[in-house]
DNA sequence: ATCATACTTAGCCATGCGCCTAAGTATTGG
DNA sequence: CCAATACTTAGGCGCATGGCTAAGTATGAT
C-alpha cells in the first residue's frame, strides 16, 4: 500500500460533503438520470454536475450515456478501501486496549501474590 | 438525523488527508506530544498544527497542555459516525441486491411452474 | 424542420485549504 | 536571571472547491 493512497483521499473527502452523500443514498436504491438525482437538490444543474463529476472521479458512481440522458450508478466495491482503513485503524486501537488491559492484569497479580 | 450533518462532514473531510490520516495511525498506539507527532513529517510546525487543529475540531483526538507540551489522544468514538454511515450504506446497497434476488428468484419459480 | 429536453462547456467569483516565514509567548533547565 | 524548548499567533501566497449565469451541443418529440 502506498503512503499516499490518494484513492483513500478521494473517497474520504468525496464522502465529506453531504450532497455528495445524499447522491450517494439515493443511488443506493437504484440507477437514476442526472436530472431525477438533481430534483430534490436546490442548485444549479452545472454545480449539481460537479458533484456527480467528483464522485465518478473518486470511483464511488458509474455513469454512462443513454440517449440525452445520463444515467449514474452506485460503484459500491468501490467503498472497500475506506471501510477497511476504519476497520484497520478500529482494530489497532482495541488491540493497545487489550495490551493495556493484559498490562494491567498483570499487575493486578503481581500486586496480589 | 439532521439532514445537513455537518460532525459526519467534518470526520469524512478530515480522514481525507493523507497527513492526518498518518496522525490518526500513529495516536493510535498511544498519546503524544505535538513535536513527537511532526517529527516524520517534512512540514513547518504551524504548517502541521493546522492539521491538529482540524483534527481536534471534528472531534478526532483531544489534547490537553502538559507544561509547555500539548499532548494529543485519539478520540476513536468520533470514528462512530463514519463507520456507521458506511455500515448504513452498505446495508441498503445489500438490501437491494437482496430484492433483486429474490425477485430474480420469483421469476425462475414463475417460469418453471 | 422545428422545438423542447437534457445535459455540457466556458467563464467568473468568494471562500477555504495547505503550505510558508517571521515573530511572539510560556515553561523549564542551568 | 538567562537561554533553550515547545508551541502559538500573525500574515501572506497559490490553488482547489463550491457556487453562479450564459451560451452551446446532442437527442427526442411533433
Amino acid at each position: 500500500m502506498a503512503k499516499y493512497d490518494s484513492t483513500l483521499s478521494d473517497c474520504f473527502t468525496a464522502l465529506g460533503d453531504p450532497t455528495r452523500r445524499r447522491i450517494l443514498e439515493r443511488l443506493a436504491r437504484g440507477e437514476a438520470s442526472v436530472s431525477e438525482l438533481a430534483a430534490p437538490h436546490d442548485m444549479s444543474l452545472p454545480s449539481f454536475m460537479g458533484h456527480l463529476t467528483r464522485l465518478e472521479a473518486a470511483g464511488l458512481i458509474t455513469t454512462r450515456k443513454q440517449g440525452r440522458s445520463r444515467l449514474c450508478a452506485l460503484a459500491p466495491e468501490a467503498f472497500a478501501p475506506a471501510t477497511d482503513w476504519l476497520a484497520t485503524q478500529r482494530s489497532l486501537w482495541e488491540g493497545r486496549l487489550d495490551r493495556l488491559d493484559s498490562y494491567v492484569t498483570t499487575l493486578m497479580k503481581d500486586r496480589s501474590s
